[in-house]
DNA sequence: AACTATGACAACCGCGAAATG
DNA sequence: GCATTTCGCGGTTGTCATAGT
C-alpha cells in the first residue's frame, strides 16, 4: 500500500513562488505562525500551494534570518570539517552556521565547494577494503544513502553532549559490502580517549592507496581540529567559536578533519594522524546503545576495525 | 546575434522518523 | 500495538542567468 500524497498535485499551483505569494505566506506566519501544521496551512493562508512546497519556502526562503550567498572562508572550512567528519548531514551542518539553510550549504557544497575541495577524482574503495587509520576524507565506501568519502553516518543528528566516549577499541576487517545493517564508522576517537594526530590520515583502499594530509592543528583539549580559526570570529552576528565549537566540543574526541586540510593553504604542517581503531555497528541503534552505555562502553564484539 | 555549456539555486520527490488517534 | 498522518531530511531535478564559442 502506497503512501497518500500530501496534497492533490494535479490541483495545487507548483514551480517557483511568485512575490505576491511570498507576501501571502510571511504575513500569514507573521499572524499566526505556522501552527505546527504545515498541510493545512495553505489553506488557512489562502495558498493554492502544498503544505510542504510552503513549509520549503518558508524554511529556505522566507525565514527573516535566513542569509544567502557570500560564505566566508570560515563557513567553508566548517562545512568541510563537518562533511568529512559526518558526511552530508545538512541539517546538522547547517545548523552550526547561523542564517544558513540545509538546503542552502547542500547546493553551496554540490555547485562549489565539493569542486574547490575535490579538484581530481577520487579513486573508489573496492569492496573489501582495509583502513589505515580511520578518519580521513575519501575514505568511505560508496554507499546507496551515503556520498563516497561522507564518513560517519553515525553521529547524532541531536548532537548529543553524552555521546562518544571513550572506551576500548577491538580489532577486525570489515566488509562494506555485507548487508544487514548501516555501516556505521564511528568517529574516530569515539572508543579512544587519546589520539594523538602524528602524520597522514592513511586510507589503504584496494586496488588504489589514498593519502590524505591531515593538518596538525588540533586542540588537545578537546580534540577538534579548528584551523586557524581566528578567536571568536564572527558569522551572521554570531561568534563561531561560540555557535559551533562551543557546541561541538560536546563530541569529546571527535575529530574533525579531511577535506578541510586541502582548504588550508597556510596550514603548512600535517603529520600523522594514528588512530588504532574505529567501529562499526551494524545499525544506528547498535550505536546509540554502545553510546548511551558509554562511560566504559565497548563496541559489539568483531565489529570494530583496527588500522594497522 | 545565435547557440551551447556551465553555474547557481529554487523547488520537488520520496523516504524514514515521530507524532497522533 | 497498530495504522495513519505529518514532519524533516537528503538526493535529485528544473529553471534561469551568464559566459564562452
Amino acid at each position: 500500500m502506497g503512501r497518500a500524497p500530501c496534497c492533490d498535485k494535479a490541483r495545487v499551483k507548483r514551480g517557483p513562488w511568485s512575490p505576491e505569494e511570498d507576501e501571502q505566506l510571511r504575513s500569514y506566519v507573521r499572524a499566526n505562525g505556522v501552527g505546527g501544521n504545515w498541510i493545512a496551512l495553505p489553506h488557512k493562508a489562502g495558498l493554492n500551494r502544498c503544505g510542504k512546497s510552503c513549509r520549503l519556502r518558508w524554511l529556505n526562503y522566507l525565514r527573516p534570518d535566513i542569509r544567502h550567498g557570500g560564505y566566508t572562508e570560515q563557513e567553508d572550512r566548517v562545512i568541510c570539517s563537518l562533511y568529512a567528519s559526518i558526511g552530508s548531514r545538512w541539517s546538522i551542518i547547517a545548523s552550526k552556521l547561523p542564517g544558513r539553510t540545509d538546503n542552502d550549504v547542500k547546493n553551496y557544497w554540490n555547485t562549489k565547494l565539493k569542486k574547490k575541495v575535490m579538484p581530481m577524482p577520487m579513486p573508489m574503495p573496492g569492496p573489501h577494503y582495509h583502513h589505515h587509520a580511520g578518519l580521513g576524507a575519501f575514505s568511505a565506501p560508496a554507499t546507496p544513502s551515503g556520498p563516497a568519502g561522507s564518513w560517519s553516518q553515525c553521529v547524532p543528528s541531536t548532537l548529543q553532549p553524552a555521546a562518544l566516549s571513550p572506551a576500548a577499541s577491538g580489532s577486525s576487517s570489515v566488509d562494506t559490502t555485507s548487508s544487514g545493517g548501516d555501516m556505521c564508522f564511528a568517529p574516530a576517537g569515539m572508543y579512544q580517549p587519546h589520539h594523538p594526530m602524528q602524520g597522514f590520515v592513511h586510507v589503504d583502499s584496494s586496488p588504489q592507496t589514498v593519502l590524505a594530509p591531515m593538518p596538525l592543528d588540533v586542540p588537545a583539549a578537546t580534540g577538534i581540529w579548528a584551523p586557524s580559526m581566528p578567536a571568536a570570529s564572527d558569522v551572521g552576528g554570531v561568534a563561531l567559536e561560540d555557535a559551533f565549537l562551543a557546541d561541538l566540543g560536546a563530541y569529546g574526541d571527535l575529530l574533525l578533519g579531511g577535506f578541510g586540510g586541502q582548504l588550508l593553504q597556510d596550514n603548512k604542517a600535517t603529520a600523522a594522524m594514528e588512530l588504532p581503531g574505529a567501529c562499526y555497528f551494524p545499525n544506528m541503534a547498535e550505536m546509540w546503545a554502545a553510546d548511551h552505555a558509554h562511560a566504559h562502553a565497548k563496541p559489539p564484539q568483531g565489529l570494530c576495525n583496527t588500522f594497522t
